[in-house]
DNA sequence: AGTGTAGGCCAACGATTGTTGACAATTGGT
DNA sequence: ACCAATTGTCAACAATCGTTGGCCTACACT
C-alpha cells in the first residue's frame, strides 16, 4: 500500500506528525503553533512547511482519524450499546487524532466538516446493520454521535470532575443502554 | 440590584455585550477579536479595554450562563427528562452565551472552568432535587451533562446534518428517555 | 571522485493580535 | 460660564503568528 521508496526524512515526518497530533489535541488547533510542533519535534518550523504545505493540511493529515469500529453483527444484539460504548471509550483513552479532531472541531470548520465525513461513512454504515430501519441509520448515528461526543468532551477536553473520576467500566454501564435505544428502540419512547 | 447611577456609556457597555456574545458564540475564544468587536458594536477598540479590561474578562461577562432551570418537583416525576430536554433545547436556540462558553470551553480553560462551576452550582441541586439517592446528584448530573452537551455540540456547533435537520420535538423525545434514565434510574442497566 | 538532489537551518517578511498612552470632545454639576 | 470627569479617537507599541527565500550540509548514484 505504501508506494514509492522510503525516504531519508521519514522519521522526521513521523516526529512532527506525532508533536502535531500532542499539540493539537492538547491546545486546539488555533493555539497550537507550527513553531511549537516544530520545537516539539526537534526541528525548524520551515520543515514543518516543506513538508506538510501549511498548517491546515498538517492538521489534516494529525487528524486523520479511524475508529476502527467492531462488527456489531457478531454478538448478542441486546449488547450492542455496550459494545459500542466500550469500544469508543477504550478508543479515545490513548488516541490523540480524536481528542485533537474533537478540540479543533468546536473552532475549525474544516475539523468540523472531518467529523461529519467520519460520521458518514465509518459510523452510519455500522448503525446501518444493527438498526430496524436502515433507512433511519443516519438520524440514529447522529444520536450515538450525540451521546459519545459529549462524554468524550466532558471527560477528555473539559474534564467535569464527576466525568474524569469514574471508572470506565461506570461510564460503560450508563452510556451502554443510551446507545442500545439509540440504535434500536422502534420508538423514541422506550 | 444594580446600584450606581446609570451611565451616559451604559449603552456602549450592552453594545460591546451584545457583539462579544456573537462573535465567542461563532468563532471561538481565540478567533473572535477585540477588533472585530468593537467593530460589531461600531466603537474604538480601545473602549472594549477600558470598559472591560482585558479579553478575559470581556469573554467573562460575555458568557455568564444562567440556565433557568424549571423546578423539576412540580410535575409528573417520569416526565422530568423530557421536561428537562425541552427545557434546555428551548435555551440552547436562541441564548448565544450558552453557545459562546460551549465553543469557547473546547479551547480555553477558563471558560471549561466556569462550565465546571455552572454544573456544580445550577444543575447539581436540581438534579439532587429529583434522584433517588441526593448524594449521587454529582455523578447524575455530570451524565444529564454530557448528553445535553453532546447533542448542543452536534446541532448547534458542528452542525452535523442529520441533527441539524431534526425537529426539535423529535430531538427532546429521543434525549428525554435518556435523561430520565440519568436522572432517576436506580441502576445504570435499567 | 564528482555531482545532483534532498534535508536542514537561519533570517526575515507581512499581517494580525492584545494592549497602552496621549490627546480631543462631550457632558454634568455649580 | 467655568471646571472636572467621563467618553471617545488616533497612533503606535511589542509580541506572535504563518509563511517564504536563500544558503549550507550530507547523502546517493554513476
Amino acid at each position: 500500500m505504501t508506494h514509492g521508496k522510503p525516504r531519508r526524512s521519514d522519521a522526521t515526518r513521523a516526529a512532527i506528525l506525532a508533536a502535531a497530533r500532542e499539540r493539537f489535541a492538547a491546545e486546539g488547533y488555533e493555539r497550537a503553533t507550527i513553531r511549537a510542533i516544530a520545537a516539539d519535534a526537534g526541528i525548524d518550523p520551515t520543515m514543518v512547511m516543506r513538508y506538510y504545505g501549511n498548517k491546515e493540511r498538517l492538521f489534516a493529515a494529525a487528524a486523520d482519524v479511524d475508529l476502527r469500529l467492531p462488527d456489531l453483527t457478531a454478538g448478542p444484539p441486546d449488547q450492542v450499546g455496550t459494545r459500542l460504548a466500550r469500544h469508543f471509550l477504550a478508543r479515545w483513552e490513548h488516541d490523540e487524532p480524536m481528542a485533537a479532531l474533537l478540540r479543533a472541531g468546536a473552532t475549525n470548520e474544516a475539523a468540523a466538516q472531518r467529523m461529519h465525513g467520519i460520521l458518514a461513512t465509518q459510523l452510519v454504515p455500522v448503525v446501518a446493520t444493527v438498526c430496524p430501519d436502515p433507512s433511519q441509520a443516519p438520524t440514529r448515528a447522529a444520536l450515538v454521535a450525540s451521546q459519545v461526543l459529549g462524554a468524550a468532551l466532558c471527560r477528555y477536553v473539559l474534564r467535569l470532575s464527576p466525568f474524569t473520576e469514574m471508572p470506565a467500566e461506570d461510564v460503560t454501564a450508563w452510556l451502554g443502554p443510551t446507545l442500545q435505544r439509540y440504535l434500536t428502540a422502534l420508538d423514541p419512547m422506550v
